[in-house]
RNA sequence: AGAGAGGUGGCAGAGUGGUCGAAUGCGACGGUUUCGAAAACCGUUAUACCGGCAACGGUAUCGGGGGUUCGAAUCCCCCCUUCUCUACCA
């Protein structure tokens, strides 16, 4: 399947260039690393609501070449110059194509229409007349759609390089240091001398067992034992009825997905060593419930009266972490498998940026409910996702590691994931018009565990925040 | 996993090589009629790309891909998928 461009019909699957995988680059981590203390403090309001007009498709490319160039240097895409000269100089070149081969085409139908006619009147001879003008049409209908095909596949494969333009609030930056600290909530713990960091925690009180993972599966995948197994079950059922009463709609996506979907929200071709790969059956296991959820509205035109969209959901997460390293992956800091809810929002554009701030306020509620300092981090044009225009990461005082956890990423992908995804609604006056998409993590269970044990030690027992008593049936642990 | 039958426009459902982008019905939208509504009647009813300021024109799309042909919803091949029976299993 997805093997070949059709000559002049191009499916949707083929005009995505899902055939263009395997040549495709990989990028580096999936996860940023962020040596902790290194933001600078600045103040801002939530968000600035600057009008939304970016999105990588071809129009704006040609249109808005200087906006795109701009927007690429912020996101430190090095080559993005020559990328985008080059898309438009195939760009040119397709619609050359495409218009020598339509009108060519459009010939041989009438003529295809004529020599029916003259079949059934019986003139053979004038049909066979008209046969020898098909005949040069075809061929050169065939070989531009042939050159046609090759010149969509590499200015597809360019496209897909191409990483979502930054909204206008995003900081210049390279890195972790130049991310904006927008706001932090909560007084830090002072603990004694004896505190313990979560990885001695857990085997203190036999809750979460790593040298068992490794034994059944390998390094970062932990067996939850006893009250370890509870608490995380415990998170969820908080996580998933928060966001219910947040008016999401809770949903069981696979957690094993195709390469369209992996295509839809970008994590194709940009993360693909990244992701477990069953090559068997061609699927993915997902590394974060975006995938399955932003996919349900693939290749859909919703209407108008069911937006916004909002759902949740709760899954495993897969993550390979090739080339991830050192001291701060240890303990829950950084695994191959966790659990996540996860909450995804599509509206129509002129409120995505407003529903990220709602987003943002859910997370918020969820911290303050587990009693957890947090702050609030606006990600800088460097380092940001692929796929985002902007990016808040909320980040959890993890008191004995002395350090910031990120928990969670809520992003507004504006219309870059919809604009691969195809997923669109009417418009006011009927115009078909790209959705944007927006997530977030509420919230990636492991780090949440982490600086619950950690902040919340006694000598002899961790206590639990009360909002969690009655989803654990347990107050403390030990 | 084996055998069989299917996959057509928002839905239902015709169409087995030549104005078929596709009959018909339903639904939806607009209009006529009406005090208003129903009924009836008339009209409209997809997506993408290319050309054009636009009106509009062209091309493609009948699960997906490839092939045969001057011409394919219709014939051939591969794949996906749904249903039924059998097998198996949580």
């Amino acid at each position: 399947m997805l093997e070949h461009y059709g000559q002049t019909a191009k499916s949707d699957a083929a005009q995505w260039g899902l055939n263009a995988r395997r040549r495709e680059i990989s990028c580096g981590a999936w996860s940023r690393s962020r040596p902790e203390g290194a933001a600078r403090v600045v103040f801002l309001p939530t968000f600035a609501r600057i009008p939304s007009r970016f999105m990588l498709q071809l129009s704006v490319l040609r249109d808005q070449t200087d906006l795109v160039l701009a927007g690429l240097a912020k996101k430190r895409y090095a080559t993005g110059p020559a990328d985008v000269a080059a898309i438009l100089d195939l760009d040119q070149r397709r619609r050359q194509l495409q218009t020598s081969h339509d009108s060519a085409q459009a010939e041989a139908n009438k003529l295809a229409q004529q020599i029916g006619g003259l079949m059934k009147s019986g003139d053979k001879a004038g049909a066979e007349t008209l046969k020898i003008r098909t005949a040069e049409l075809k061929q050169h209908t065939q070989s531009a759609a042939a050159e046609l095909a090759q010149v969509e596949k590499e200015q597809q494969q360019l496209l897909y390089k191409l990483p979502n333009l930054p909204h206008a609030s995003v900081p210049e930056g390279r890195a972790a240091a130049d991310n904006e600290v927008v706001r932090e909530h909560g007084a830090k713990p002072e603990l004694g001398a004896d505190a313990l960091p979560h990885w001695d925690l857990i085997k203190k009180y036999d809750i979460i067992d790593f040298e068992l993972g490794v034994k059944i599966t390998g390094a970062g995948f932990p067996v939850y034992k006893g009250q370890g197994a509870r608490l995380q079950r415990a998170l969820i059922n908080f996580f998933l009825d928060e966001a219910r009463s947040a008016g999401y709609t809770e949903m069981q996506p696979p957690i094993l997905v195709n390469e369209a979907s992996g295509y839809g929200t970008g994590q194709l071709p940009d993360k693909e060593g990244q992701m477990y790969h069953d090559a068997k059956d061609d699927l993915y296991l997902i590394p974060t419930a975006e995938v399955p959820l932003t996919n349900i509205y693939r290749d859909e035109i919703i209407p108008v009266e069911k937006l916004p969209i909002r759902i949740t959901g709760h899954t495993p997460c897969f993550r390979r972490e090739a080339g991830s390293w050192g001291a701060d992956v240890r303990g829950l800091n950084r695994l191959h498998q966790f659990d996540k809810v996860e909450i995804v929002q599509i509206t129509e554009p002129e409120h995505s940026y407003a529903a990220l701030d709602t987003m943002v306020a859910h997370i918020e509620s969820l911290l303050q409910q587990l009693g957890l300092p947090y702050r609030v981090l606006r990600l800088c044009g460097g380092d940001m996702g692929f796929t985002s225009a902007l990016t808040y990461d909320l980040e959890v005082w993890s008191a004995a590691q002395g350090r910031w956890l990120e928990v969670s990423s809520a992003s507004n992908f504006e219309t870059y994931q919809a604009n691969r995804l195809k997923c669109r609604y009417k418009a006011d006056g009927g115009k078909t018009q790209l959705l944007h998409t927006l997530n977030g993590s509420a919230l990636a269970l492991p780090r949440i565990v982490a600086a619950l044990l950690e902040n919340n030690q006694t000598s002899d027992g961790i206590e639990l925040p009360a909002v969690l008593h009655s989803y654990c049936g347990f107050s403390r642990i030990g």
